[in-house]
RNA sequence: GCGGGGGUUGCCAAGUCUGGCCAAAGGCGCUAGGUUGAGGGCCUAGUCCCAUAGGGGUUCGGGGGUUCAAAUCCCCUCCCCCGCACCA
């Protein structure tokens, strides 16, 4: 007979629903310091796709730490939102549009719709529909204990009036700025590519390039101009040791005028001025005429792209420049323009400063040039700037030296020389006398602060470009870098929000306890972040409707909007009535109620609830997400706290836990494997679920779904089942007093209060996987307890009773099932945990059975070895002044075997075994130091057990056969077979 | 490159913070026995090597060190995974 556990899930999910047992009101508030509430979110889902095995183990974390909480009798906040915003679930519905084969067949068969359903899925609008459904269908199967009065979308009014309110807030405190920002961009599609839209490239990163204007006078029209020519370079810092330049003399260069444009700067107050400032005749006004630049005809393209405006004037070929004479503008020093065919017109600008002192291929196309004009090149030639250990003042020189590089054509070995000397120059090079203000900076920290300051003084500015060059759009366009204009960002570099952001940190807890570091990190790594788009579900920014705020940006605080969702859906409150005055009472207690009531028609009691609601549950307790989400979301929940709420508010732990892999696969929404929570439900039951998701790994390692394991946990829960069974027709009233049961009783007595006091701690400190391994261990407990002919049946529905609200949190269904049949009153959900009692706990029990499991371990491996059958067992127990040695052990814990010698040899009793102590500590450091039980008493109670076991008498200290008794010490009786 | 996490006995996976009960939990797999008379069953024992009395030997990515004692502490080194953003 077993239990079913699809059939008990729909049982009681149907009762708790009906009854309405998980909607939690706040309660009028006494003491704000030290509430008996307890708040818990999870990261809630994005919804374009069913729930999965991701899903299922990082939300039944906080579920089960929800119910554990309830039944350590807080007053739990615990509800779930969907989240819609941004471009996915519009790709989504425009493929199902175009009925996209591998869409269709991905969401048919791995999300499991049917297909007259899906092909109805080709508008966001029934998409979210459509999974918001599902995902609650999900969590009801898995009996959550959710309060889904509090449920809402991302794309809700309601909801977007409040995101409203968070970033009118946040431009208030100076946070919001607008700027300009590069992007990859597919010049065919006219549009921003987003990862998901490549073929090719998706690792590729952006790399800034510092152009440094040189200047070069040209002929043009029969006049002689000052040109720009920018020299494009990683490496800013060389532009101390540059000695000449370089043009690919076969290429195309332009000459070209450029414009900058005058970033528009919003401060946020100049409102009225914006739409003068949109007019046409404004913008030639604010164009920043930047000069006569020359630069390859592929960087004439980028600079359009990266908001320069050009206006070409001729072409010219390369070899036109060769010859002419470069000004450095840091120092002005002329120096000649060399041909060299290395040079990659498409990166860059087509135009690069020569440092041969540090640069391997500079060195050696210099060389090879000067050979071709007839002279040598020698030591005066090179300008060093970095002095390093182990290099002397040309590193460059060295290294072709040494690896023998003839000329410009061994290319793999200048690479080869080139990362060498880079690498050993970024970390250990310090810059050196030529550097002016700069001497005596490391190179690693220099890059940033000289590129500062050479824009400022107006003779660099950053060029972007791909670190791979094959970056492909799928519509098989080669993409491009462009700078969007007008771009609104939050100011995450805010040195004074990171203070406040560290500080948050600081107080935080974290499990585990390393990422806390890891947030320190990312804090400290924070720039401004883009948080509007063009186009995506969402809300709009409230100050520019031309944007969406990203969907990263419009998730930050939402935890404080579970609070009040349940008055305003419950009331049905309209968006058009959420103003931000409203807010603005809610939150912080500012304005005046009575206005605020007439204004938006809400009546006071029910903002006054909202503002109840509010100030009682939060802060947030614990929030919890997988650890994908630590260096953005998380990140970004911390800044938004910090910046909008009073410290009390803030966020007070985070909980991370890992991947889930499914027989070793990643999971994939597009190509499986996926494992639908629903599937889990309805294939295991959702007690089956909830068990292994939360005890098959480690919190935060990554988690790989056996389904035999999962078997397994179905097995054994349903063993814990039949156990319930059998004693469910006592009744654990009236067991005897601790002094009149067996020892075997109090053992099992001992257990399990202390299981009680382990289970206990393992949850508040999401611990779950060993509350599984507490259970294993029961199932064996009790298999020990009969072995050892245990079987006091009221003692047994105690350990049942106890057990059943142990695992409650984990698996509730079969936790009822078990309390009904028990005929408890009320749900086990609403019990309290149970409570363990010192008086029961005794070590020695437990060291007692161990003894006595690893004396049967002895005898049998003696039997084993010998090959004996024995008559008669004789055991020894050790004498008596080996136990005082092991006192005094326990007594000198803390001092190591040096120490503790001469403590025992003071005592003149013990001189006599002289030798033999040092042999016996050693050996008993082996076994551990427990402290002396009472072995012959243990034995002489487990005698006929040990009897039964190996079908033969037991003599316990009797005749010293075969003088074994000498060899008998503490825990490790000396064994005799006859 | 920067930041983070890892490498344990056939596999998965504890142990590492707080050195000694660590030849190293637990699970899977495998082997033997029992129970049962078939059907994902239960129980017991074994599962690095050697050993006819509980012993010995070699192990925890590799190398070195500290210590009476190291999977655990320190130094060096190799390998694997993840994040680096505007994308959820």
């Amino acid at each position: 007979m077993s239990i079913d556990f699809v059939k008990i899930g729909e049982k009681w999910q149907k009762r708790w629903e009906k009854d309405k047992i998980f909607e939690t009101n706040a309660e009028e508030i006494k003491n704000i310091e030290n509430p008996d509430k307890f708040y818990i979110t999870a990261a809630f889902p994005y919804l374009n796709g069913v729930l999965h095995a991701g899903h299922l183990r990082t939300f039944t974390i906080p579920e089960t730490i929800a119910r554990y909480q309830r039944m350590k009798l807080k007053r739990v906040l615990w509800t779930f939102g969907y989240h819609v915003s941004g471009t996915p679930i519009l790709g989504l519905a425009e493929l199902i549009r175009k009925r996209d084969k591998h869409t269709l067949w991905a969401y048919n068969t791995l999300h499991n719709i049917p297909m007259e359903e899906l092909l109805k899925l080709d508008n966001p609008k029934n998409i979210v529909k459509y999974f918001s459904g599902r995902a609650t269908e999900a969590f009801k199967k898995m009996g959550f204990s959710l309060d889904w009065r509090r449920n809402f979308t991302t794309d809700d009014g309601t909801f977007k009036k409040f995101i409203e309110w968070q970033f009118l807030k946040l431009k208030e405190k100076g946070y919001i700025k607008k700027g300009s920002h590069p992007v990859r961009y597919c010049p065919a599609c006219d549009n921003p590519v987003e990862d998901h839209d490549l073929l090719e490239g998706e690792d590729t990163n952006l790399v800034e390039y510092v152009l440094l204007k040189f200047k070069i006078k040209m002929d043009i029209n029969g006049i002689e101009e000052e040109c720009i020519i920018p020299m494009a370079t990683l490496r800013p810092e060389t532009i101390f040791g540059v000695v000449n330049g370089w043009i690919n003399p076969d290429r195309k260069y332009v000459l070209i005028k450029v414009y900058g444009e005058v970033e528009e700067v919003e401060d946020g107050k100049d409102k009225k001025d914006k739409k003068n400032k949109e007019n046409k005749r404004d913008e030639e006004n604010r164009l920043n005429y930047k000069g006569i630049w020359i630069v390859s005809e592929e960087a004439s393209e980028k600079l359009k792209n990266q908001g320069r405006i050009i206006e070409k004037i001729k072409e010219i070929k390369g070899e036109e420049l060769i010859g002419k004479t470069i000004i450095n503008p840091i120092n002005n020093r002329e120096v000649p323009l060399y041909p060299a065919k290395f040079v990659d017109t498409e990166i860059g600008t087509g135009c690069v400063m020569s440092v041969p002192a540090h640069a391997p291929y500079d060195y050696v196309a210099l060389r090879d040039y000067y050979r071709s004009i007839g002279r040598e090149l020698n030591e005066n030639d090179l300008i060093s700037l970095i002095n390093i250990e182990g290099y002397g003042k040309y590193p460059a020189k060295e290294i072709v030296e040494k690896i023998n590089i003839k000329s410009q054509d061994e290319e793999n070995k200048l690479e080869e020389a080139t990362n060498k000397i880079y690498k050993d120059e970024f970390h250990k090079g310090i810059l050196n006398e030529n550097c002016g203000e700069y001497s005596g900076i490391p190179v690693k920290n220099v890059k940033d602060k000289l590129t500062r300051d050479l824009i400022k003084k107006g003779i660099a500015e950053i060029l972007y470009e791909f670190s791979d060059p094959k970056v492909v759009c799928r519509c098989g366009c080669k993409c491009t870098v462009k700078t969007v204009k007008g771009q609104w960002f939050i100011a995450y570099s805010s040195e004074e929000w990171k203070k406040e952001a560290h500080k948050c940190v600081d107080k935080m807890k974290f499990i585990p306890e390393s990422i806390r570091n890891e947030f320190h990190n990312k804090i400290d790594w924070m720039k401004d972040k883009a948080c509007a788009r063009r186009r995506g579900l969402g809300t709009k920014l409230p100050f520019d409707e031309n944007w969406v705020i990203e969907s990263l940006s419009d998730s930050t605080i939402y935890m404080a909007y579970y609070t009040i969702a349940k008055t305003i859906n419950t009331n049905n409150i309209k968006e058009e009535q959420l103003l931000p005055e409203l807010f603005d009472y809610v939150f912080y207690g500012k304005g005046d109620i009575v206005e605020i009531s007439n204004r938006t028609g809400i009546p006071k009691e029910v903002i006054e609830e909202m503002r109840n609601e509010f100030l009682y549950f939060y802060p947030l307790d614990w929030r919890c997400s997988a650890k994908d989400l630590v260096s953005n979301h998380l990140t970004f929940m911390i800044f938004n706290h910090v910046a909008l709420f009073p410290e009390e508010f803030w966020p007070k732990g985070i909980v991370v836990n890992g991947y889930v892999t499914i027989e070793g696969k990643k999971l994939s929404k597009s190509k499986g494997p996926v494992l639908p929570v629903e599937e889990v439900a309805q294939k295991y039951g959702p007690d089956v679920g909830r068990f292994y998701i939360t005890t098959c790994a480690e919190l935060s390692h990554d988690a790989d779904v056996k389904f035999k394991e999962m078997d397994r946990v179905r097995d054994n829960l349903n063993k814990f089942y039949q156990f319930a069974v059998e004693v469910s027709d006592v009744s654990s009233e009236g067991i005897e007093p601790l002094e009149e049961l067996s020892i075997i009783d109090r053992w099992l007595l001992h257990k399990l209060h202390k299981t009680i006091k382990i289970a206990d701690e393992s949850y508040s400190e999401f611990h779950l996987r060993k509350i599984g391994i507490l259970f294993y261990e029961l199932i064996k407990d009790l298999r020990w307890y009969k072995r050892r002919g245990g079987n006091n049946k009221k003692l047994l529905k105690l350990v049942a009773e106890t057990w059943v609200k142990i695992i409650a949190p984990i698996t509730p269904h079969l936790s009822e099932e078990i309390w009904e049949i028990f005929n408890k009153e009320g749900y086990i959900s609403l019990e309290s945990f149970p409570e363990s009692n010192e008086q029961y706990i005794n070590e020695e029990l437990e060291l007692g059975e161990e003894f006595i499991v690893s004396t049967m371990e002895d005898i049998r491996r003696i039997i084993e070895i010998a090959k004996i059958k024995p008559k008669r067992i004789h055991l020894y127990t050790a004498e008596y002044w080996k136990y005082e040695v092991l006192k005094i052990m326990n007594k000198n814990k803390d001092k190591n075997i040096k120490e503790i010698m001469p403590i025992i040899m003071k005592n003149p009793e013990f001189r006599k075994y002289g030798k033999e102590i040092p042999k016996l500590i050693n050996e008993l450091m082996k076994i551990g130091i427990k402290p002396v039980i009472d072995e012959v008493e243990i034995l002489k109670n487990g005698k006929t057990f040990l009897e039964r076991e190996f079908g033969c008498e037991i003599v316990i200290d009797g005749e010293d056969k075969n003088n074994k008794k000498r060899f008998s010490i503490p825990y490790k009786v000396a064994i005799y077979l006859e």
